[in-house]
DNA sequence: CAACTCTTTGAGTGAACACTCTAATTTGAG
DNA sequence: CTCAAATTAGAGTGTTCACTCAAAGAGTTG
């Protein structure tokens, strides 16, 4: 193995990227804080990687993976779905701030990333009905994706709030909507 | 009136600023950018404000101010605050975006806007609830709160994704939570 | 018209930024 | 052990940023 060494800063680089966007957000990740991190200095990382922009999408891009635990999950049900989105938001609120800031504001400097986020959530509206209609089997695909859009937006709604209120109680008034629909349960 | 011009500038600054962080978030929102708008230079911007964060924060609170079309309303129903509430989105998607960054990030660099954020969310969940409370008089006030909170958390999470998504049609799907919980309606 | 204040200009400041380049060093395969 | 490739250091590049300042210009008031 030629380049381990590499590798292995390659990790730490990633690390320190990662815990800067958690700490101040993207504003804060520079490239001379990120070395600072790393243990390396500025040429290094240009050793390692093409740009900042690079490093950047590659914690995105983990923070958008991240958003979905189990992506291939075929027998989840909507109740185990929405668990999961709560538990990300609670565990990996850094992340998840990003998701929706990249959402928000067109994508740093990529239409590319705006537009994942966008396919990304019809996949995950797509997962939701699955599991629902699963579930009701009374229901159509298209009634059960009206009600799962509905809960993913009431979803994001409350997560939003949480990352802006840290009084936020997420998964209480989570738990609560669910019974308030009790449809949605199985 | 000894300062008319300054009063002129100072507007068309704030439309410049206004414009600039719709458009490409705070990043692209620079003195440069926004003199250039403003079709002045740098000297005549730092005449009339102290500072850019000055200007950001002024704009932010003119968007938190026009989320609330009709804040002093006693005689609205639920679907009349909806409906409101989904016009301002429709028509001002610029101050929308606005305050759902600030909602986001934190506040920028100041704690003070996020907690205005915070209250203000408060207020309206306490507005619709009056609402729903007066349409409906089997529910409870507590009761009545859970499911405005849920409802402005779906209408949230809705106008975050037409945000995202130019092609989403928010109205249509609001029509949609109205009619699958028709509890909502009067 | 004269005095004064407000406004605008435009060059200029230093700091921070992402990024480059060359030369030195380390490393692992042969 | 040898040597080439991978890795690193560290000074340096040019650009952009928010912000300053002295001086010229414009408009209001007495």
């Amino acid at each position: 193995m030629r380049n381990r060494a590499g590798l292995e800063t390659r990790a730490r680089i990633l690390d320190g990227a990662r815990g800067l966007l958690s700490d101040g957000g993207l504003d804060r990740m520079t490239i001379k804080a990120i070395c600072e991190r790393a243990g390396i200095r500025a040429g290094s990382f240009y050793n390692l990687f093409e740009s900042k922009e690079e490093v950047v999408l590659a914690v995105v891009r983990e923070a958008i993976v991240a958003v979905d635990p189990d992506p291939a999950g075929e027998s989840d049900t909507v109740a185990d779905l929405v668990s999961a989105y709560v538990s990300f938001i609670e565990t990996q609120p850094v992340l998840a701030r990003v998701y929706f800031l990249v959402a928000l504001s067109g994508g740093l400097t990529d239409e590319k990333i705006r537009a994942r986020v966008v396919r990304h959530h019809a996949e995950r509206v797509s997962r939701f009905t699955s599991a629902h209609v699963r579930d009701r089997l009374d229901l159509s695909r298209e009634a059960a994706e009206q009600r799962m859009e509905a809960l993913l937006a009431a979803l994001n709604g409350y997560s939003l709030q949480s990352l802006t209120d840290p009084g936020f109680d997420l998964r209480g008034h989570v738990e609560t909507l669910l019974s308030l629909e009790a449809g949605f349960r199985t």
